[in-house]
RNA sequence: GCCGCGAUGCCGGAAUCGGUAGACGGAGCGCACUUAAAAUGCGCCAGGCAUUGCCUAUGGGGGUUCAAGUCCCCCUCGCGGCACCA
């Protein structure tokens, strides 16, 4: 019994500490903040003369839920990045900011009247607050908030920018609308999910609307944002996504007359190639000319499978539409290239957003045309044969042609330029080139969000001068949005109305306006007189922007399309010197929760990092969360493996101190003075080299195993060398720079280990005396030979002929041919 | 349907130019230390047969090669994206 209470009093309480991270991190937290130790210099400053390295991760939205570990997975990656380069003697420009306008604080306003500001600075702190604790190298001097009006006053400036160029304007037009978050949306922001077009944000559903927005052109910029993709280091599946939204189609625009009125048909076409091909022409419901065209006696029946699109919701009219649908006008066209006539029909699986709203339908050649034609029953006729697989009814690939008049036995690629050629020579249509990104919708009807720089004369929008910025928002008390689809801002009457009559723009700019160009900003982030100065632009963004961009692989299509169009429009006003903003970039995988599935809070399966800190300390969880894997790759959390990288930082830690019977932690008496033995010498080559490498191919994993190989040997050791735990805390230092600090101050190092020179190597340090060999034969592994590693073929040759097991390898047998690969296997051929 | 990425022990993952598959960590097992446990240190750890040793193993099937996780062809499954874009 007694037992029993001493165990439960005693088996609950926290056995102490692995190692005192708990004392060591906010001291050397502290450390770096008084030494400034961070902070980048500017161009012309001390500092400046090394080679600059930006070194950014995408700015986090500041959320009332705090960090979670997958913000931390990419952010301890660039810090371990930073700090090495900072130890290579680079001037690092590593910040960090906040994203702070969004939908989150002004629900919470919405629901409880705490304006927004309050909202955001509380989360700012927390974050800020989080973000300090892992003890990441950011140079705080340059710390932003999009919401601060020194720092929208210029999101503000550079709108106006794109006003002066014409590449903002106002356009009526269909657009989503969010019933639910109270504000329209960009095509970018809705997602096609099972239950219909939603919002990408909150999952709500969206609605097509005709309203009156602010749109920017940034259709103007679709074939440079395409090519320029070439420029840069991204993830190649990042850039096919950019490719396909910006959607590059090549093809020509074909003329067709309608029979018997004056009306002429345009249509678009990848395959001019197949216009000897087309039976008939398809309009979509909304075309123009449907009504006007459609013949008497087609009306009805016309005019009701119009009503009945416009009520089917997208999906309907798109992929759960098995069966294609359509009715005939009674109208006909004359293909320009027989001068046959054809009749029109009207069906909506063609689209009115894309081309010109018609196709010419080549069922021989289209899988589509030829599924409507058959339900119609329309002709299908052959103008494409393949060049060598068997025929089939639909044929949609290149082939070559027949019976097409001037095109009859050219080869697909060759035809569609005959092709081009003659309708333009013959004024019947043009060469013509399409993408299917649409201008950027770009307000929103929500109060917390950058107000436009614009006034209302009337009808007439013109800009503010640039003296009148910002323009701050008006305080409110009630951030409700309207029924009525006004934004909050017109809730502000006296804001709204100028003296003179003239009132301003009432929508808000989206969330994404501030992340445009922060990265540019953190370049020079105090200057008042303009966003940043040519010269900080020129030296922090030279070599192709920033060196290395780390974030989530979701801003895919919404903000690095974004900024890359805001960067070339800067680029075209001489603002920026280089048309990409970032040469590099990579997506950190998601963290899933410990069962394997995405972390939620539904699921209970979050891992939180305050507690992980408070448990484990923040060195650990930035090793641990290194060493899961790959860094771009998913990879489930683990709490046992978290204990292991614990573990390792102790045995650290303990080749420097010993504890005592009382618990204390005294310098530990097997450290010497003595030179490091020729294996010690080379376990540090080794793991210098290893750790280098990997950390130029950001493989920290690799890399943390290499620390662990060193250490491993460290600790067998009966003494160990005093230099030799020096090197290893400046190898450890970009990964955990608190414990790296402590070690090195215990031994006597000089300084701070986080600006300490990175260690280098001997390569003769690295080669062993001797090296193991597998003996194959043929092919078959059967034994290893043991030879010095310089070794040259001829002489290893002679050692596995000499060697004892020879014989019995050979199995008796002649020995045709060896294979020698040195430092690898040798490879005995016999028959 | 199309595009991209991936599949390696019980688990996370290593493996340069094609050259000893499974580094490192976790889990498990054993030993030492301890009155005991925890912690720590050391050792074992793909599977099968077996006496040394041999055989089988990188999602499946073919191929190239002295040699394939790695290169080529076909297929299966998983993840992400796009999806009637003419």
């Amino acid at each position: 019994m007694a037992d029993r209470v001493y165990y439960r009093v005693f088996g609950t309480m926290p056995t102490h500490a692995p190692y005192p991270f708990a004392e060591i991190e906010p001291r050397w937290q502290k450390a770096w903040a008084e030494a400034r130790c961070f902070r980048a210099a500017q161009p012309g400053e001390p500092g400046s003369e090394k080679p600059k390295a930006y070194i950014l991760d995408m700015f986090p939205y500041p959320s009332a839920a705090g960090l979670h570990v997958g913000h931390l997975e990419g952010y301890t990656a660039t810090d371990i990045v930073a700090r090495y380069r900072r130890m290579l003697g680079m001037n690092v420009l590593h910040p960090m900011g906040w994203d702070a306008f969004g939908l989150p604080a002004e629900q919470h306003a919405v629901q409880t009247g705490t304006h927004p500001r309050v909202t955001t600075a509380r989360n700012i702190d927390n974050f800020r607050r989080q973000i300090q604790a892992m003890g990441f190298s950011y140079d705080w001097d340059r710390e932003i908030d999009t919401t601060d009006p020194k720092y929208f006053r210029w999101t503000q400036w550079i709108f106006l920018k794109l006003y002066e160029k014409g590449l903002a304007y106002v356009a009526e037009a269909p657009v989503w609308y969010c019933p639910a978050l109270g504000t329209v949306l960009a095509n970018e922001e809705v997602l096609a999910t099972e239950e219909g077009p939603r919002s990408e944000r909150g999952n709500h559903p969206v609605e097509r609307r005709p309203m009156r927005q602010w749109m920017l052109k940034i259709t103007a910029y679709a074939e440079r944002l395409l090519q320029d993709l070439d420029l840069l280091d991204w993830p190649e599946s990042l850039k096919e996504m950019q490719r396909n939204w910006i959607g590059k189609s090549e093809g020509a625009e074909v003329i067709f007359s309608v029979v018997g009125s004056g009306e002429k048909i345009a249509v678009y076409t990848t395959r001019p190639d197949t216009l000897f091909g087309a039976t008939y022409l398809v309009l979509a419901p909304e075309h123009p000319l449907v009504r006007p065209l459609t013949s008497p006696e087609r009306k009805a029946a016309v005019e009701k499978y119009v009503r009945e699109s416009a009520a089917k919701s997208d999906l309907e009219r798109t992929e759960l539409a098995k069966k294609k649908t359509g009715v005939a006008t009674g109208a006909t066209v004359v293909n320009p290239v027989n001068g046959e006539k054809i009749p029109i029909w009207v069906a909506d699986y063609v689209l009115a957003s894309y081309g010109t709203g018609a196709v010419m339908a080549v069922p021989a050649h289209d899988e589509r045309d030829f599924e409507f034609a058959r339900e119609y029953q329309l002709p299908v006729r052959k103008v494409i044969r393949a060049e060598s697989e068997p025929e089939k009814e639909c044929f949609p690939e290149d082939g070559v042609n027949f019976d097409s008049g001037f095109l009859s036995g050219l080869k697909t690629s060759q035809a569609k330029v005959a092709m081009a050629d003659w309708l333009e020579k013959n004024n019947h249509g043009r060469r013509q080139v399409r993408y299917k990104l649409r201008d950027w919708l770009f307000s929103r009807q929500r109060y917390w969000g950058e107000p436009f720089p614009i006034l209302w004369n009337g009808d007439r929008h013109e800009p503010l001068s640039d003296k009148d910025l910002p323009l701050t928002l008006p305080e409110l008390v009630d951030f409700q949005p309207t029924a009525t689809g006004e934004p909050p801002l017109g809730k502000a009457e006296a804001w709204r109305k100028l003296p003179d009559g003239r009132t301003r723009e009432l929508n808000t700019m989206p969330q994404w306006a501030g992340s445009c160009w922060y990265y540019l900003r953190f370049c020079d982030p105090k200057n008042d007189a303009k966003p940043w100065s040519a010269e900080a632009e020129k030296y922090w963004m030279s070599g192709g922007g920033v060196d290395l961009y780390v974030g989530g692989a979701e801003h895919a299509v919404l903000h690095l399309l974004y900024a890359r169009f805001w960067h070339k429009v800067l680029f075209d006003l001489k603002l920026v010197s280089h048309p990409e903003p970032f040469r590099r970039l990579v997506n950190q995988g998601i963290i899933l929760g410990e069962d394997n599935r995405k972390m939620s809070k539904s699921l209970g399966n979050v891992v939180n990092p305050d507690e992980v800190i408070r448990e484990h300390g923040a060195d650990a969880l930035r090793v641990f969360e290194m060493f899961l894997g790959p860094l771009e790759q998913m990879k489930p959390w683990s709490s046992k493996g978290m204990e292991g990288s614990v573990r390792f930082l102790a045995r650290v830690w303990r080749l420097v101190c010993e504890e005592t019977d009382s618990g204390e932690w005294i310098p530990s008496s097997t450290l010497t003075d003595g030179a490091p033995s020729p294996e010690t010498v080379r376990a540090l080559a080794k793991a210098t080299a290893k750790v280098t490498e990997d950390l130029e191919k950001l493989q920290f994993n690799t890399a943390i195993s290499a620390l662990m190989v060193l250490v491993n040997h460290l600790t067998g050791l009966v003494k160990r060398p005093t230099a030799a735990v020096m090197q290893l805390s400046r190898l450890l230092a970009p990964f955990a720079p608190h414990l790296a600090e402590e070690v090195h101050a215990r031994l006597g190092g000089k300084g701070l280990v986080s600006v300490a020179a990175w260690p280098t190597f001997r390569k003769e340090d690295l080669q062993e005396d001797s090296a193991e060999l597998a003996v194959q034969v043929n092919s078959k592994l059967r034994g290893r030979i043991t030879v010095p590693s310089l070794a040259n073929r001829e002489e290893i040759e002679a050692l596995v002929r000499a060697h004892p097991d020879f014989g019995g390898w050979c199995g008796g047998k002649t020995v045709q041919k060896m294979i020698v690969v040195p430092g690898r296997i040798v490879n005995l051929i016999s028959g």
